[in-house]
DNA sequence: TCGGCGGAGTTTTTT
DNA sequence: ACTCCGCCGA
């Protein structure tokens, strides 16, 4: 009876799928149908049935939605419970795998993990030593281009441009020997590390018997690999999905994992879903309209009980620059006179730049709003240092945060000095931190560098003792480490105001700040950190220290997929932006099709859709079309106006005053 | 060796 | 418009 306990709350088929914890199980069917409530539920109502919470492994794509689903499952079941389960994203886990195995694929144990700008940087190192410069090419083309390949299984001798191959041989290589790893490589390395060592397969294999996969059909082929080498022959495997909102083509996944999954965990009990309880009627007739044009899709029925509700309002816009007053606006008047929690709001885009401009509004009008997503904490410069730093003393070998923090401040050690280090590395194949200590090289250099170098590997040798040592206080040991090479004094130097230090400063603390208290709340230590930072892992919680998480979300409709709110803004709406041209392109429509409906369906309640007549790109004004996807949206469902309308209303005086003032001030410029 | 200036390129989407 | 990278003078 507790089991039927933990179980309230689902539908029949919901209930069906979450009882049936033997053998495969698939779940199909479109948003808001509670897939990921049925999962949460699921995964409560095993515990409730006393299966070990340790035995349980639930996968999200990301880290949001994973974070999501462990507070739901904790809001279910008790505490302790609960936190036995696994849920974690793909990546995650493989690092959870190689800490323990890596050292059987030719890595050592310390392995750094790089982030897309490491890798760039590498990459950049590369090019610029085997490219000459008539063939240009961006170290990000090559990044993408390696990153797919491997996300098909390709290796270097595989692909058709030479020159790529080239680079992508030299940069595996180069990975290996600084001892670090790409996103894409903890993938191949789990997978590869589980095939080659059947005890370590088996070890894993042991280690969970339940298994389950949101968002299914965002999987690519290497994560159906690792799934398939982790699931013991019980074959418990339950994966959701809904083909149309399949979004990460681009990035190797494949819906055709959905067959393929019959076809690895046979005689599946499969269940559909049809019952929506997210949006309103009006909202989910807008989004199957507009679905309904992908050619080659299977029909879905869809219905909900939550009641006809709003229309639609398709705006059009003068600029961008009103759009966002107008939304800011907009938002400002529900919560005033609906009493609306900011919290239940959400403006969506296609691209992070897209928020800027919302962002500033929102700051103008002090409204708490958090932007998901985007630019990270970690990519500022002076976090990217530190942490720069931290991974070298964990890494010696890591050249790429070598060469970043050598100059960072200043220590005497030039240009000329690090390119006979990185020369000396090539030739003999070892890392730059090898090369520094090197009597041979060291002979070849005047005495003033060998001096510099000989206080730099002592400063070296010094923290990474203390980093390397247990229950150190890495925060201040890391503020002492700043203090020691003046890099307070740096940053300022080399800020422009005094203003920018100050942030610069205050941004190094409050990261110090929360290595603390990650270190200290979950014992990983320093490692622990830095993975969790590699893997982008902090970045909600971040949100959630600052009191409240409350605010306007600012999101990406690829990061909204799987979040819900009652109203919603999908802002900038034009033809090459949704869909957006670099999509067309590629051919993708049918891509950006389905990116738009994921958006739509985020709406609860209210739904708001705009776009502008002109928007400034690389300086200059130019003049929009609205969305072709426009055309394909039901007009009975959508109410359409422009902003001239909306401000000719007596009701948005303030509003209009504001715009003809800009009109006026842009006329006399 | 360091810091300031000028030119180029910038806008997909995420782990 | 804005940022990042590379080049050059001190
Ligand atoms: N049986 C149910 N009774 C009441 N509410 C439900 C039920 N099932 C789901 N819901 C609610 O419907 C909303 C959508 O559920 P959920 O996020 O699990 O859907 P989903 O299918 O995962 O959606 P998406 O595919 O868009 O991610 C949630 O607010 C959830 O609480």
């Amino acid at each position: 009876m507790s089991v039927k306990k933990g179980l309230l709350g689902l539908n029949p088929p919901q209930r069906e799928a979450a009882e049936t914890i033997s053998g495969p199980v698939l779940i199909l069917a479109g948003a808001g149908t509670g897939k990921t409530r049925t999962v949460t539920t699921r995964i409560a109502g095993m515990l409730y049935s006393d299966i070990p919470g340790s035995q349980i492994l639930a996968v999200t794509f990301t880290n949001k939605a994973a974070a999501e689903m462990r507070d739901r499952v904790a809001s279910m079941v008790d505490q302790k419970m609960a936190e036995d389960v696994t849920i974690c994203t793909f990546h995650s886990l493989c690092v959870r795998i190689l800490r323990t195995c890596i050292e059987r694929l030719g890595y050592k144990k310390n392995f750094t993990i790089y982030t897309a700008s490491d890798q760039q940087g590498l990459l950049r190192k590369i090019i610029v030593r085997k490219v000459s410069k008539d063939e240009k090419l961006e170290p990000k083309v090559a990044s993408m281009a390696i990153s797919s390949a491997k996300n098909r299984g390709e290796r270097p001798e595989d692909l058709d441009d030479a020159l790529i191959a080239e680079v992508y041989r030299t940069y595996q290589r180069e990975l290996r020997q600084l001892n670090a790893v790409d996103f894409d490589d903890l993938l191949i390395l789990a997978v590869q590390g589980l095939k080659e060592n059947p005890d370590i397969k088996k070890q894993w294999q042991r280690r969970f018997r339940y298994f389950m996969v949101d968002e299914f059909q965002d999987t690519n082929h290497l994560q159906m690999s690792l799934l398939r080498l982790l699931v013991g022959p019980e074959k418990n495997v339950c994966v959701v999905g809904d083909d149309d909102q399949s979004i990460y083509g681009w990035r190797g996944a494949d819906i055709s994992n959905i067959l393929d999954f019959e076809r690895f965990f046979p005689g599946p009990k499969i269940v559909k879903l049809e019952e929506n309880y997210r949006s309103t009627n009006r909202i989910l007739r807008l989004a199957n309209g507009l679905i309904r044009h992908n050619r080659g899709r299977r029909e879905k029925t869809l219905w909900s009980g939550r009641g006809e509700g709003e229309l639609t309002r398709l705006i059009a816009m003068p600029d961008a620059e009103t759009e966002a007053d107008f939304v800011i606006n907009d938002i400002v008047e529900e919560h005033r006179l609906q009493n609306r929690s900011y919290d239940d709001i959400a403006i969506l885009f296609r691209m992070n730049t897209q928020s800027r401009l919302f962002e500033e509004k929102l700051r103008e009008h002090e409204i708490p709003y958090k932007v998901i997503g985007g630019q990270s904490f970690y990519e500022r410069r002076e976090v990217k240092d530190v942490l720069a730093y931290l991974n070298l003393l964990m890494n010696n070998d890591d050249d790429v945060s070598l060469l970043r923090i050598i100059t960072t401040p200043p220590r005497g050690i030039g240009e000329n000095a690090i390119g006979m280090a990185t020369q000396f590395s090539i030739d003999r194949q070892c890392s730059i931190f090898d090369a520094l200590h090197d009597i041979e090289f060291l002979a070849s250099l005047s005495m003033r560098a060998q001096n510099a170098i000989s206080r730099f590997l002592e400063f070296l040798d010094r923290y990474t003792d203390s980093a390397n040592t247990d229950s150190v206080n890495y925060a201040a040991m890391t503020e002492a480490m700043l203090e020691e090479i003046g890099y307070t004094d740096y940053v300022k130097r080399i800020c422009k105001s005094p203003d920018e230090a100050d942030m610069r400063r205050r941004n190094v603390h409050e990261f110090l700040e929360g290595m603390h208290q990650h270190v200290s709340n979950r014992k990983t230590g320093l490692r622990g950190f830095l993975d969790a930072v590699a893997l982008m892992q902090d970045k909600e919680e971040k949100e959630d220290d600052k009191e409240n998480g409350t605010g306007v979300s600012l999101i990406t409709m690829h990061a909204a997929k799987g979040l819900e709110f009652p109203k919603c803004f999908i802002v900038g709406v034009e033809e090459g932006v949704l869909p957006h041209s670099r999509s067309v392109e590629e051919g993708s429509r049918d891509e950006e099709r389905r990116l738009f409906y994921v958006g739509i369906t985020r709406a609860m309640e209210k739904l708001t859709i705009t776009w502008c007549h002109s928007r400034r790109r690389y300086g200059d004004l130019m003049p929009c079309m609205p969305s072709s996807f426009f055309k394909e949206l039901d007009e009975d469902e959508l109410e359409k106006t422009d902003y001239q309308t909306l401000a000719d209303e007596p009701a948005d005086e303030e509003l209009a005053a504001d715009y003809f003032a800009r009109m006026k001030e842009m006329l006399s410029k």
